[in-house]
DNA sequence: TATTGTTATACTCTATAACTATA
DNA sequence: TATAGTTATAGAGTATAACAATA
């Protein structure tokens, strides 16, 4: 057994690996596959990008789109997010007990309230947003000159799927 | 507030929201937001096709790499699927459980052994991988003729970023 | 009757750390 | 010392179903 003399290095796998890789048949032509493998690797280094700043990877979106619509609801923060309404409260619970985003009831249906970001909220969302975009380019410097395909691509997948 | 009439249909969003849709700002230029969207959206999709198959999602891939490389080991196995060694565990059991997997010690290296479908995990994986299939047929039809290029991106994405 | 938001519950995927038995 | 595999534990993301209040 060819021994690896590399330690690991901060959730980057090993870059000379001794043992040949698998093949992986049909599964190398798969969509689904690779779509998988590919958000998993960006999922982990987002928070390699944002676990020093204390966000949560479900947290950026909520706020960013809060951010962008002011006075959002629940539902449509639901609907924009693509997470089911049930999932939202308790994200919903932490913004606001971290003063970061208030609730405003709304005259129109006492069901309802809306949101927004505290002053607050927005210093932090403008933190967390710049340690987002290191991220994102970092995913822009591997794509290149691709990127808005890919994005049309990914955009295509979700909306005809979903 | 305007009525949706249109009830759920088995998982897909109504069609006609009648709600405008939110803005989605700098989120809307971001790889990794569609990314994991598109995955997600996948995912859900991947489930209504296989779900009366009793498919967990994670095992197909595992089934499909033993398939391609007999005499795997779970490490090597942990390396090709890209998940943790100790994620392994749980679902090599389920598998064996089931008669659809087999271990065998491996002389070399007594803390390690090797892995192979049985008869049955053979059979049981060709029709897996059907459902499989008719899967990434769906998602083939989205991005067309982008297929290679999506899967050029989503690799390259993996294994820079991983 | 239908919808909004909450609660309760559960499932999947994933990771880290500590452990054992080897190497 | 380092690696293979297991176990224990935890966290993130997600969903469904039932519920109260309101539309």
């Amino acid at each position: 057994m060819t021994a690896n003399t590399l330690g690991k290095r901060t959730g980057r796998k090993a870059a000379a690996e001794k043992t040949e890789p698998a093949r992986f048949g049909t599964l190398d032509g798969m969509i689904g596959f690779h779509l998988r493998l590919a958000q998993n690797a960006s999922f982990k280094a987002f928070k390699r990008h944002t676990g020093e700043a204390k966000l949560r990877p479900g947290w950026f979106a909520m706020l960013s789109l809060i951010h962008e619509n002011p006075g959002i609801t629940p539902m449509a923060l639901s609907r924009a997010s693509g997470r089911d309404k049930s999932t939202l409260t308790p994200v919903l619970r932490d913004l606001q007990r971290l003063k970061l985003i208030a609730r405003e009831t709304v005259a129109s249906d006492k069901r309802s309230y809306t949101l927004s970001l505290t002053p607050l909220g927005e210093t932090k969302f403008a933190t967390l947003a710049e340690h987002a975009a290191a991220h994102d380019r970092e995913l822009d410097e591997i794509v290149g000159d691709r990127k808005d395909e890919l994005i049309r691509l990914l955009k295509r997948i979700h909306s005809v799927l979903d």
